[in-house]
RNA sequence: GCGGACGUGGCGAAAUCGGUAGACGCGAGAGACUUAAAAUCUCUUUUCCUCAGUGAAGUACGGGUUCAAGUCCCGUCGUCCGCACCA
């Protein structure tokens, strides 16, 4: 075969690969272990490119570190549960677990040929009962430990799915999968207590320095910690039971600024006024028919009602302040209670402005300038940086000029001295909902009994399993009306109970999946011996999207975890390095079909069918015309091209890895998403760049089969000016491995490549060379990595030979070109040995035609020699 | 609004312990081989010029530090991302 035929030879290696067992993790003592993964897909049908991209880069990253010496762990499982599966089966019949398994199968069968290095015999769904025992009998755990809580709650619930959603999943008001606008409906729900650990899982985040800044970033940002302090207000003329307001605040030092006291409208306070009060309850029940949802809270109009109660300052007893109900005002952050400053924000100055309340700086700019206008002048609210010094004007603690941060101090140890107020930290975190109405999750294993209330499942009644003669003709949960699934006796004292019908979050699932590909068969959660081993997660390499929810969750329950003692103390963060990588996008042709009024308006006026309608072509569908511009094959029409977007089905951008791997082979689809664009950043896929990729493998091919029958090296010049290169570029791709970025060791094995070809140096010389670069490309497209190192007479499979290593020596060359600046400008350049010395290199230099000329006899003014580098002369 | 990242040829991009800007690839152009095509190979390709010179300019824009700046500092503009009534 003198030319590259992937269809051949890829089912040939990937069956030697099975024959040998390379890819079996192995628990092996002696050696050191690397853990990658690659977070696991959800079985929707097919897998796409962004798949590819995802596990090649696991791929290449397992297959190197396993030349390393590396006991390697690459494992593949399947995020399984979740409600497209019920979706379909709503929509088409049939019955989630098929659909899924059958997704699965397809999936398995499309990755395969990728010639991953996975050790399959790991592999498992998060549906299978033998995962969703595990994660029930951890719930028990957690439960006992006091790690799982229900209580009635606010929740966000999707009219379309019917079911609640997490705050995580609400995305500007709706939820994240149907994208219906989301109500608010207080339920009984599960919960885990993550708010306990929100300090400990942002302090931690230091810890991650193989972490993104990014991700570190943003989680933080989501835990929200705040410093501030808690106090009382007196009510004047309390109603009984409320003699005080407790509230928060992060600017106590504005306390002389305070203007009004705001009550959430689902304040315990208000909520006992409500009765006696018909506007009051009237204003209440607008604000929570409201909704959470960012868009109506962006447009939703700053509006209070006055309760007529009122509160005394806790510094001037003749100071009264009246109390508000306001409908920004949260009741689950802080204590539902604010007092405002008027002064020093301008949500509370619109407030103030808006019901004729008073306004009082409590500071003041040190230099005002001419243009600042106080906020009691109708200026704006003065909301300097905490870190900027001001004049406390109306302060009550530390000294008249200091900063915020100083003044934010003092004043909580002021408050704390007279005993009447305390420092508190609060988190904007709140406890993770686990609850979902829905049939396709793991069942939350308890029983509600009327005498003994929620008990949990006995551990040997495990799993409880979801039953399979369930319909979706009904919108709901099927398990609520399952005839008998439901009815159970008590756990405890065996009277007729009820099964608890919800189940779980989908993000329980994959918040420990990591753990348990160490031992996928144990007969409990872990085991304790391949945790050991095993984790944690050396380098986990998955999608921005989750930056949040997944990965903060999953630190959440490593935590949990090793309180209920399925993982050891080491697992607390349980992936060291992290890794997010950009998408696989793809141009869109697009023309444009002009539409006629069709005599209809809508609401507002404005005529239907105005303008025009987009028409999406498939890449096949378009070619570029001799001067340049995209035009529709069918008719010349121009077409207009829009860069790097998204993959979707319905902008018919997408490109299908099953029918690229037909067309090229799996090397040419994991060489080109490898290729031109770094890691972590957005790739687009070409036609013409998939091409270029199959045709530099071919050349690989070829360079090799035509030295197949090469003999020994014969040494002189040339061979070893190749075996300098050879090892500069084992230096180059290695050091590109090493660093995740894969596109340059691809350009290195471009340019290696070039290098070969064009050697004079003798076949048995090139031979050699293509025997490392069999190696060098291994872990990115390892067919033909196989094809050469066999042609080329390497011994057994490059996949089981060691990493090549590089010559110190071979990489410094004997001499090196340094270029000569003139007052910063390249001017010239000589030739040296590598290890002249500074005064040699100088006389050089001077004796440099450009030099002599740009010195006109003088002495130069500066002479800086960077060995090896550059020369620079000043004049 | 708050926080963050990023701006380099026609395009994707290299080069950040400050030391030859544009590696490698795409696209484009020219040529070789061929009856022709495909395939393959070779060369050119930042811009400008009084166009082959030891020429000038050049890494969004304007300043600064330095012998030397894509890289460091200050400001401006632009793009992208995250968060957002959080008291």
């Amino acid at each position: 075969m003198s030319r590259l035929i992937p269809s051949e030879i890829e089912p040939k290696w990937q069956k030697a690969w099975k024959a040998a067992g390379c890819f079996t993790a192995r628990h092996d003592p002696a050696r050191p272990k690397y853990y990658v993964l690659e977070m696991f897909p959800y079985p929707s049908g097919r897998i796409h490119i962004g798949h590819v991209r995802n596990y090649t880069m696991g791929d290449v990253i397992a297959r190197y570190k396993s030349s390393c010496g590396y006991s390697v762990l690459h494992p593949m499982g399947w995020d399984a549960f979740g409600m497209p599966a019920e979706n379909a089966a709503m929509a088409s019949g049939g019955h989630p677990k098929d659909w899924t398994y059958s997704n699965i199968a397809t999936m398995r069968d499309q990755m395969k040929p990728l010639g991953l290095s996975i050790d399959w015999s790991r592999e498992f769904a998060t549906c299978d009962p033998e995962y969703y025992a595990q994660q029930q009998r951890m719930f028990i755990d957690m439960l006992d430990a006091g790690l799982i809580y229900r209580k009635a709650a606010m929740v966000n619930w999707d009219p379309v799915d019917m079911t609640v959603l997490a705050n995580e999943q609400v995305e500007n008001g709706r939820g994240w999968r149907s994208g219906a606008l989301v109500e608010r409906r207080e339920l009984t729900q599960w919960f885990f207590r993550i708010s306990d650990f929100a300090g400990e899982l942002l302090d931690a985040l230091e810890g991650l320095e193989k972490w993104p800044e990014k991700v570190r970033l943003m989680q933080a940002n989501w835990i929200g910690r705040s410093r501030g302090l808690q106090f009382a207000f007196e009510v004047i003329n309390a109603p009984e039971g409320h003699e005080t307001i407790e509230v928060y605040t992060t600017r106590p030092d504005t306390l002389m600024g305070a203007s009004f006291v705001g009550l959430s409208p689902d304040h315990p306070l208000v909520k006992s006024l409500e009765p006696g009060n018909p506007e009051l309850a009237a204003f209440c029940a607008e604000c929570r028919r409201m909704g959470t949802s960012e868009e109506e809270l962006e447009t939703a109009e700053k509006k209070g009602f006055d309760t007529g109660l009122k509160v005394r300052h806790p510094f001037d007893p003749d100071w009264e302040l009246p109390v508000h109900v306001a409908n920004f005002i949260l009741m689950d952050y802080g204590t539902g209670a604010i007092f405002g400053c008027p002064a020093h924000d301008q949500r509370d100055l619109d407030f103030a402005r808006k019901y004729d309340l008073t306004v009082h700086s409590t500071f003041a700019p040190l230099d005002p300038g001419a243009e600042f206008v106080a906020p009691e002048n109708g200026g704006a609210a003065f909301v300097p940086q905490k870190s900027e010094r001001v004049d406390y004007v109306r302060g009550f603690a530390g000294e008249r000029i200091q900063t915020g941060e100083e003044g934010i101090a003092t004043a909580i140890a002021h408050f704390e001295s007279l005993g009447i107020g305390t420092g508190v930290t609060k988190f904007r975190l709140r406890d993770w909902g686990l609850s979902r109405q829905r049939y396709w999750g793991c069942p939350i294993p308890v029983v509600h009994c009327a005498d003994c209330g929620v008990v949990a499942e006995k551990r040997e009644n495990l799993p409880v399993r979801l039953p399979d003669d369930v319909s979706f003709d009904a919108p709901g949960n099927p398990l609520d009306r399952h005839p008998t699934w439901r009815d159970v006796p008590c756990p405890v004292c065996g009277a007729p109970a009820k099964r608890e019908t919800d189940t779980m979050d989908t993000f329980v699932d994959s918040s420990w999946y990591f753990a348990r590909f160490t031992a996928p068969h144990a007969t409990t959660p872990t085991d304790p011996a391949e945790t050991e081993y095993w984790m944690n997660v050396d380098q986990y390499i998955g999608g921005i999207e989750h930056a949040i929810l997944h990965l903060l969750y999953s630190r959440f329950f490593a935590r949990a975890m090793h309180l209920t003692g399925h993982l050891p103390e080491k697992c607390k963060e349980p992936f060291e390095a992290l890794f997010t990588q950009g998408m696989v996008t793809h141009e869109i042709y697009l023309t444009y079909e002009p539409l006629r009024y069709d005599g209809t308006t809508v609401s507002d006026g404005v005529p239907q069918n105005e303008g025009r309608r987009p028409i999406y072509h498939l890449p096949e569908e378009v070619e570029r015309s001799a001067d340049g511009t995209v035009v529709l094959k069918a008719t010349g029409e121009a077409v207009e091209v829009i860069p790097s977007a998204k993959m979707s089905k319905s902008k018919k951008n997408v490109v299908d890895p099953v029918s690229i791997v037909a067309a090229y082979g799996a090397d040419t689809a994991r060489w080109f998403v490898m290729s031109d664009s770094p890691p972590e950043r957005d790739v687009e896929w070409t036609a013409s760049g998939a091409e270029a990729a199959f045709k530099h493998l071919g050349r690989v091919y070829r360079l090799a089969f035509e030295l197949k029958d090469a003999g020994a090296p014969e040494g002189g010049a040339e061979d070893e000016a190749l075996e300098r290169a050879t090892h500069r570029a084992i230096a180059d791709v290695t050091e590109g491995i090493e660093g995740f970025a894969f596109n340059t060791s691809i350009a290195k094995l471009y340019g290696f490549t070039n290098t070969v070809a064009k050697s004079a140096a003798s076949a048995g010389a090139k031979a050699e060379a293509m025997r490392v670069m069999a190696q060098l490309m291994s872990p990115m497209t390892p067919h033909l990595a196989e094809e050469l190192w066999a042609m080329l007479g390497g011994t057994g499979l490059v996949a089981e030979a060691g990493w090549p290593k590089a010559d110190p020596a071979l990489l410094v060359e004997d001499t090196v070109t340094l270029p000569i600046q003139i007052n910063g400008k390249r001017r010239g350049e000589i030739e040296v040995a590598k290890d002249a010395s500074k005064a040699a290199v100088e006389a050089l230099v001077l004796e440099h035609a450009a030099v002599v000329k740009a010195l006109e006899g003088g002495s130069p003014k500066k002479l800086i020699v960077v060995p090896g580098r550059i020369v620079n002369v000043v004049v």
